[in-house]
RNA sequence: CGGGGUGUAGCGCAGUUGGUAGCGCAUCUGCUUUGGGAGCAGAGGGUCGUCAGUUCGAGUCUGGCCACCCCGACCA
């Protein structure tokens, strides 16, 4: 383990993937593009995906799981999605090996196992799960259909970051079919929602809630809606997206359903996904220059017990006090772990311990013993005190809330402090060497759009849902524009 | 797929005109230590990416191949 890791005003990138490395949190593999996520790193996400399934079940949804593969047939069968990843799909083609007769001991596929159709590996699930659809949905008594799941996918990246985007990752995609129009878009409205309360009230993560432009709209929706964060270095990052697709898939694959006037019409559905890309805004919207800044709501640890001790008898006196302490603690629901591990010494595990993001650190020895007292140390202001250990627990159960609001806050002032508002070609293009959100008129074209891009590499976040209309002059054409847009450079 | 770079111990690296491989960290053992990443002493660990060529002799020179990294195009 490095002692120090490279700054984030000197590197950024590297900062980012040395903290994921010494954090335990994830690697790479053997696989090219494919991570190995860590114990640690698997812990934050387990605690992101029980409180999201909660959420999910909480507004009406179940869980069920579809196949891995799609057979190719089906993948082509809505057009516009097949188009949109095709260019990023691994293929199946043979089921079987066979020993090399040329080179013994090695195996070769064998040629004589091709299968009669392709299977694609999943980039996402929607063909699949339509096709079932299909089978389950007749009548308006069938619907709404609220299903999500927990899965891997595959899309195959020319370059790929640890948790950012890799060829395999993990993530949940919310399925719904619904009997209206508005339905299905009050669905998707009502799961943005949801992404935005989990990043903003767990995570510590404000977010812009948007629509996407046609250019970056999810390839078979309608509409995409999405959450936007921004990063500690200026550049956004898209941390959830939700899609109305009309009736694109039911038309697909012919789902229709009787309605209550007995007339057939196409299902009108919604999906939405978060992945483990999660992982990278929470690493990168709070970390500093000593590691991991974990919201104590995601923490897999909330709080750790460095005991501070020369002679075994100390060391049983603590041993004896800490276990008192951490019952205390652990009753209010908090998750507490006692470092006794007697094979490192205390400033190792400081250390340590601040590196891997643990909100709350408490150390105690002798002279804490003594005087009923216990150091207290806060991972995200990096400040210490002494606490008196009657007090202890109350003051922990308390800086939970404080460290998760603060971190909020902190993240929110970031935010503010890196968006700006710009109405000319010359102040947009000063904006982006700034970094950060940038709030400026847009012609409303793909072309203009697309022209940006290429000229800066900033595309349009999104469009804020609760936006303000304001006549303005397109920043790039000067065409009318009635409306900001927010750029952004993005992950 | 284009442009650039790198492959030597678990990790990071050095290795001169070609002469049989080394440093730091990590690991292991022992002693002393323990309130912010311990010190000392000792030990273990290598098909030098791979295949071929030149040579008495290749980590070093030549060629092929492979892998990975960075920069572009693509993307949650």
């Amino acid at each position: 383990m490095a002692k120090e890791l490279t700054k984030r005003s000197t590197d950024y990138s590297k900062w980012y993937n040395e903290l994921v490395a010494n954090a335990d949190l994830a690697e790479h593999s053997a696989v090219k593009g494919c991570m190995v996520i860590k114990p640690y790193g698997y812990a934050i996400w387990e605690n992101m995906q029980a409180v999201l399934d909660k959420m999910f079940k909480e507004t009406g949804h179940v869980n069920a799981y579809f196949p891995l593969f799609v057979p190719k047939s089906l993948f082509e069968a809505e057009e516009k999605n097949a188009a949109g990843f095709a260019k990023e799909c691994a293929i199946v083609t043979h089921y079987r090996l066979k020993a090399n007769p040329d080179k013994p001991g090695s195996l070769m596929v064998d040629p004589d196992s091709k299968l009669e159709e392709e299977l694609i590996v999943r980039p996402t699930s929607e063909a699949i799960i339509w096709k079932t659809y299909k089978g389950w949905i007749q009548s308006y008594r069938d619907l709404p259909l609220l299903i999500n799941q927990w899965a891997n996918v595959v899309r195959w990246e020319m370059r790929t970051r640890l948790f950012l985007r890799t060829t395999e990752f993990l993530w949940q995609e919310g399925h719904t079919a619904h009997a209206t129009r508005e339905e299905a878009i009050e669905e998707t409205e009502k799961m943005l929602g949801v992404y935005a309360d989990f990043s903003e009230n767990f995570l510590a993560i404000p977010v812009l809630r948007g629509i996407k432009s046609a250019n970056e709209r999810f390839a078979g929706a309608e509409e995409t809606y999405c959450i936007e964060a921004l990063m500690q270095d200026g550049k956004a990052l898209q941390a959830g997206t939700s899609h109305f697709l009309g009736q694109n898939f039911a038309k697909a694959f012919d789902v229709k359903f009787s309605n209550k006037e007995g007339k057939l019409d196409y299902v009108w559905a919604s999906s939405w996904g978060v992945s483990t890309r999660l992982m990278g805004a929470l690493i990168m919207a709070h970390s500093d220059d000593h590691g991991l800044i974990i919201p104590p709501k995601m923490a897999p640890i909330q709080v750790v017990i460095v005991p501070i001790y020369k002679t075994d008898e100390e060391h049983a006196k603590i041993v004896e006090h800490v276990s008192v302490l951490k019952k205390e603690l652990e009753a209010q629901n908090i998750r507490v772990k006692f470092d006794d591990r007697d094979t490192q010494r205390p400033g190792f595990k400081f250390a340590e311990h601040e590196l891997r993001g643990v909100p709350v650190r408490l150390g105690i020895g002798p002279k804490d013993l003594e005087s009923g007292k216990i150091e207290l140390a806060r991972r995200d202001t990096l400040t210490k005190e002494s606490v008196e250990r009657t007090n202890v627990v109350a003051i922990v159960v308390a800086l939970m809330v404080e460290i998760q609001t603060s971190m909020f806050n902190l993240a929110l002032q970031r935010r503010a402090e890196s968006t700006s508002v710009v109405n000319t070609w010359e102040e947009f293009e000063a904006a982006l060497e700034k970094g950060g959100f940038i709030y400026a008129h847009w012609d409303g074209t793909p072309e203009s759009e697309q022209k940006i891009k290429e000229k800066t590499k900033a595309t349009i976040r999104c469009i804020p849902i609760d936006n303000i209309k304001e006549n303005g002059k397109c920043i790039l054409t000067g065409n009318d524009s009635k409306q900001r847009v927010v750029f952004a450079r993005a992950y």
